[in-house]
DNA sequence: GATGAATGAGTGTTCATTCAT
DNA sequence: AATGAATGAACACTCATTCAT
C-alpha cells in the first residue's frame, strides 16, 4: 500500500485534508471512514487504496505536519550560529508551522493523543527527527557554554518540547483566536532562563 | 490511600481500583464495563451502582488523583515560607504521588486524553484547584521578588505543569523503572533559571 | 402467593393503584418495578410478596377492572326485564366505569394490549365473564323476538363488544376529554339498529 | 404483492418478509433483528442499510397492509354506485386483503399494538386514508337517504372499524382457521340494520 | 413480613473493512 | 483505479428478580 512519492491524481492529498478537517471537528473515534471519504469526494473503498487503515490515516497526519516542520528547520538552522538563535528558530517555526493550519493542529495536539499503546509507539519514531534536532541545538548550547551541561540533556528536551506543547494545546483549545508565535519571544526567555527574575542581564531577549 | 473510608462494604473502592488497572493496561476505549467488574469481583450491573457511567468511572479516577495530590499540597505548601521552596514542594508531591501508583498515573497521563470535547471540560474543571495553587506560587514569587514580574504568568504555569507533566509521561511510558522523585531538583532548577549555564550563582539549589 | 381476600395492611391495594398510575403514564414495558414500588411507598421486593411478576401485576389491573363491571351488571341486569333495556344497561354500567378511572382506562385499552402471546390466553380467560353477559343478553333478545335469530351470536357479540372497546379506546386515545357515558344511547341505537336510516320507527329508542 | 417492483435486488422485499414472519410469531418486543437478518439471509448491518431502525420496519409492514388495502379500495369503490355496496366492498376487500397473509394480519391486528405513545401517533397517520374512505362512505349513506344522518359520523366509523378490527383479530388468535372473507355479508348487515329482527324487509341483504 | 443491594442475562445499533464488479 | 453494498463483531447499559438480613 505504499504509494510512494507519486500523488496520483491528488486523491491521497484530497483524503488527508479531509481527514484533518473530519478530525479536528469531531475527534478521532467520532470521524468515521465514511465521512471523511465524502468530504474528500471519493469513494469509502478509495481511502483503503491509499491508506491502510483508519490508525495510518492518522499517523499519517502527524508525519505530515511533523514534517514539514523538520524541513523548515533543517532549512533555517544553518542560517543560526549560536545554540540561543537556533533554539529560537525552534520555537518560532513550530508555532508558525502549527498556527497556519488550526485544524492540523487540533489533530495532532488533541485527538492524536486518543489512541492507544501500540499507535504512542509509532508516534514516538515520527517525533525522533524533531527531537533529534533539538538534542542537537543543546548540544551545541554546551559545547557554546550557554547550556548548563550539568543539565541531564532528558530532563532539558523535555522541558522545551513540555512547555510548547502545553503552549500549543492551550492555544488551540481555547479556538486558536491569539497570534500564537508572537508568544514565541517570552516561551524562548522562560526556557533559557527560567522563571527568576533576572537583574544582571546583559544582552537581554529580544526579537 | 482513603485506607478506613471503605463506604458500602468497599465495592466503591475495588471498582475503582479495577478500573485503574484495567484502564492503565488496556485504554479507556478498550477497557469493558464487564472486565472491569470481573476484576472487581462484581456483577456488571453493580458498578452501575457507584458509578452513572464508563465516562463518570474515569473522572472519578482523576478527582481521586488530583483530589489527593491538592490534599497533600495544601497540607505541605504552608511549612514552606518562600515561593521557591513552595515550588520545590509542589515538583516533589506531584512526583511522588504519581510515582506511589503507575497505573493511576498511567491513567491520568495517557488514557485520560483518550476522551472527547465535553469530557475534557470536565477535566478541566477537576484541575482547576491545582491550576490555582500554581498561580498562588507564581504570583508569590513575583511579590517576592524572585520571579520576574513581566513574564506573563499565563505562560510560566504554562511551562512549569508542561515540563511536569511531559516529564511524568515520559515516566509512566517507559515502563515507571526509574525513581521519578529523584528528578525533582533538577526539573525545579530548569524552571526557575531554564537551560542556561550560571556563572553568578550565589546560592544554589540544593535538596 | 395467593394472598387470600385479606389485603393485609392495605399494601396490596397500593401497589395495584401504584401500578395502574405508572404504567398508564409511562406503558407497561417503561413501568420499572422500582418506580412502581416507589410510588406506593414499599421496597421493590415486596412487590414480590404480594404479585408473582411484573406480568401478574398487570393481569391483577384487568381482572380487577373486569371483575367490577361484572359485579355491577350482576346486580342492575337483573332489574332490567327485556334484553333491549339489559344491553342498554351493559353499555352505560361499562361506560360509567372506565371513565371513573381514566388511568385504569388508559391500562386496558391501551397497554393491555402491549403483551404477548401467552399473556393473551389469560387475558382471554379474565374477559370471559363479561363475553358471558353479552351472550346471555343476546340469546334473550333472540327469545323475546327483538334479535334477528339469524344471525351468528359470536358476531353480534363482536359487533357489540368490538364498538364499545373502540370507542373507549378513541375516548382514552383523545385525553379523557368529553363525558363517554353520553354516548352510550346513540352506541346502543347503531349496535340494535345499525346505520341505516328507519322510518318506520314505532317506538324510538329514547333514555 | 408488489411484485416486481424488487428494488434493492429484493432484500428490502426479504427483509419485510422475514421481519413479518418472525415478529408474527414472537412479537415485536421478543423480534430480535438478528433473528429477522439471518431468516432474511442477510447481515444484521444490512437491515440498517434499508430501515432506519426496528421502529421503521414496523410502520413499513403497516404502511404496505394499509397501503394495499387502500389501493385496492381506491379501484374497486368507484365500480360501486350505492354506499351500500361501496360499505360491503370495503368489508370484502379489507377481510380478503388480510386473509391472504395471516402473519402479515398478525402484525398489524396484534402486535403492532405492542408499542408506545410516539409511535401511536404515527400509527394513527398511516390508517388516515382508510379512515377518510370510511367518512366518505357514510357521507354518500346519509346523501342518498340510506344512512340515518343523525348518527355522529364518529360514532358510526367507530361501529364500523371496531366490528372488523374486532373480527380479524378474533379470526387471527384463533389460527386463522377458517373463511374469513365468508363472514362479510353478515357484517356488514350488522353495520347496517344492528342486530335487530326486520320483519319489514322488502329487499333483504344478499350477496 | 419487609427490605434494597446485588445480580447478570439480553440487544439494538455502529462503522471499519472487504471485495465483487 | 474506483466503487459502495454488504458484512458482522463488539458493547454499554437496563431492570426484573432474588435473597441475606
Amino acid at each position: 500500500m505504499d504509494i510512494g512519492t507519486r500523488r496520483d491524481s491528488g486523491k491521497h492529498t484530497a483524503i488527508l485534508q479531509a481527514a484533518i478537517q473530519v478530525i479536528s471537528q469531531a475527534g478521532y473515534h467520532n470521524a468515521q471512514i465514511s465521512r471523511i471519504a465524502r468530504e474528500a469526494g471519493v469513494a469509502d473503498g478509495t481511502v483503503y487504496l491509499y491508506f491502510k487503515n483508519k490508525e495510518d490515516l492518522l499517523l499519517s497526519i502527524l508525519r505530515k505536519a511533523i514534517g514539514e516542520v523538520v524541513l523548515q528547520l533543517e532549512q533555517a538552522l544553518p542560517t543560526e550560529k549560536t545554540a540561543e538563535w537556533k533554539l529560537r528558530r525552534i520555537v518560532e517555526i513550530y508555532f508558525q508551522d502549527l498556527s497556519r493550519d488550526p485544524a492540523l493542529a487540533m489533530v495532532t495536539q488533541v485527538h492524536l493523543r486518543q489512541v492507544d499503546a501500540e499507535l504512542r509507539r509509532q508516534v514516538g519514531d515520527i517525533m525522533k527527527p524533531f527531537y533529534n534536532l533539538l538534542d542537537g541545538v543543546i548540544d551545541q548550547g554546551v559545547r557554546e557554554g550557554v547550556v548548563d551541561g550539568a543539565i541531564s540533556h532528558r530532563i532539558a528536551r523535555r522541558m522545551i518540547f513540555g512547555t510548547m506543547d502545553e503552549t500549543v494545546t492551550a492555544w488551540v483549545l481555547t479556538g486558536s483566536k491569539y497570534n500564537l508565535p508572537a508568544l514565541a519571544p517570552e516561551i524562548v526567555r522562560v526556557l533559557l532562563y527560567g522563571i527568576s527574575r533576572r537583574d544582571d542581564v546583559k544582552e537581554e531577549v529580544t526579537l
